[in-house]
DNA sequence: CGTAGCCCCTGGAAGC
DNA sequence: TGCTTCCAGGGGCTAC
């Protein structure tokens, strides 16, 4: 969990507690946690006094009068306690150092994932996990900007993944990322290619001026984390996006969005953070006869490519590995294709088998869209996908639109008097209002063709306007 | 080579 | 209430 700010406050309180100390016994309750063997690790640092701590990144280091250090990284949970005589280790301890004061510090790491390795004073430098680190964001000069700049240009991967690597600026992590790429004005998913030197700026001197403050402040407590007994930071207080989604944003009136990146939640402002991209994919989602297609139809006389969910399904219902599938699951006997209006008998006798049947059609709909994105040459990308947010495909989409109407069921009786009520049936049983604050834009649709017409240009404009 | 995705673990919260 | 699923302040490894 602890970022530059919580390993640096984690330094300063465990230093009383073990400098000058001598360790008597080391107890090894999880032996993994040690890289290398942990015999060896315990047989060097017995009789050894600590005499310093030091830090680098997330890294923490004991030295020692013999020579030795430990490299430690406390990963998402690791804590160092102490625990007076009388205590009993805690349920997470993993390493346990008796001292020569009768006091013990332990290693907490209730989810084993923190590692302590033994190395030697004059090498520890070279150790693989800190030459690979780079500048702290405080040590960074105009010439490692450039630098940076340059490196930065051959990567395309998401700037946020980019910053949490630690090979090129060390220290900042998921909290920190999300509060320097808000303070930037940088959406997290920009390519790392198109951030610009003056971005490089703006990025190292937010993410020394934030960390600086996390230090002042003592750190961020979120959830249990502590750096110590009895010990806990102030600045969550003072965060800006992290933990606030669904939030106002503090510098204008939009709503804080959470997204993922390289698989880590990420908070930040649609409005402030307008990606960058040299093409954009964008979802039009909403209920059954709400308008969507209408809306589509607009995007590809702009020249943008589109694709229609409900299409990619009526192709998949013909695979031979989907028919199976589905008679597999619903007992049906479909021969050649599924047939869509059984199907929805089936759906509408028992509404639990909706989920089957989402769970079984989402997975395959959103690898033909993976597919068809790669293959499309425009650079604005457009899909209509009806349950946008059930499928969990919005984090794939830069933006979206959703589509309401108080005049869905008269246009579904209009399209297909013959199957409308079952659509309506089934539209009654989503709740599209829900995911209203998913939302980049809302196109209420309750006037004429003119009136949908206007307001979705005017969004095929903006969206336009946000293009490279 | 760069990149996406999975993996290492445990437990609390939210969803059903 | 009990069960399931998701999520969590990190980073290494592997398959493409």
């Amino acid at each position: 969990m602890p970022e530059l700010p919580e390993v640096e406050i984690v330094k300063q309180v465990v230093s009383p507690l073990i400098v000058n100390r001598r360790i008597e016994k080391i107890v090894v309750l999880r032996r993994q946690t040690i890289l290398g063997d942990p015999e060896v690790f315990s047989k060097n640092l017995i009789g050894a006094t600590c005499t310093h701590l030091s830090r680098i990144g997330k890294y923490l280091m004991f030295h020692f009068d013999n020579q030795k250090v430990i490299i430690s990284h406390l990963r998402m949970e690791g804590k160092f306690y102490e625990i007076l005589p009388d205590e009993k280790d805690s349920k997470y301890a993993r390493v346990v150092f008796y001292l020569d004061n009768g006091h013990r510090l332990s290693f907490d790491d209730m989810r084993c994932f923190g590692i302590m390795k033994l190395a030697d004073e004059q090498t520890y430098l070279k150790e693989k996990e800190l030459t690979k680190l780079g500048l702290e964001p405080f040590d960074i000069k105009e010439k490692d900007i450039a630098l940076i700049y340059q490196k930065s240009k051959e990567r395309k991967i998401p700037i946020k993944s980019f910053l949490l690597n630690q090979e090129t600026i060390t220290g900042l992590g998921n909290i920190y990322v999300d509060e320097v790429l808000f303070a930037t004005k940088i959406h997290p998913h920009t390519p790392t290619n198109l951030i610009t030197l003056n971005d490089w700026k703006k990025i190292v001197e937010h993410s020394a001026r934030i960390l600086t403050s996390a230090i002042k402040a003592g750190g961020s407590t979120v959830k249990s984390y502590h750096p110590g007994k009895g010990i806990s930071g102030d600045f969550q207080l003072f965060l800006k996006v992290y933990g606030k989604a669904g939030q106002k944003c503090l510098n204008c009136d939009a709503i804080l969005r959470k997204t993922v990146t390289g698989g880590r939640g990420t908070t930040y402002c649609p409005h402030c953070q307008i990606k960058r991209n040299s093409s954009l994919l964008i979802a039009i989602t909403g209920p059954a006869g709400s308008g969507k297609s209408t809306i589509l139809n607009n995007f590809k006389v702009r020249g943008f490519a589109t694709l229609s969910s409900d299409d990619v399904v009526k192709e998949l219902y013909k695979k031979e590995n989907v028919v199976r599938l589905i008679n597999e699951k619903f007992g049906t006997d479909f021969k050649n294709e599924v047939d869509k209006n059984a199907l929805r008998q089936i759906l509408i006798a028992d509404s639990k088998k909706i989920k089957e049947l989402e769970k079984i059609v989402h997975p395959l709909v959103k690898k033909e869209i993976i597919t068809w994105v790669k293959n499309s040459k425009p650079s604005l990308k457009v899909v209509e996908v009806p349950l946008l947010y059930e499928a969990k495909m919005s984090n794939m989409f830069d933006y979206v639109i959703g589509v309401i109407s108080d005049k869905t069921n008269e246009r579904l009786a209009l399209r297909d008097p013959h199957s409308a009520k079952d659509i309506q049936q089934i539209n009654a049983l989503n709740q599209f209002s829900q995911y209203k604050k998913n939302l980049d834009f809302l196109i209420e649709n309750n006037s004429s063709l003119d009136d949908l017409n206007r307001k979705s240009e005017k969004i095929i404009n903006i969206l336009k306007s946000y293009l490279n």
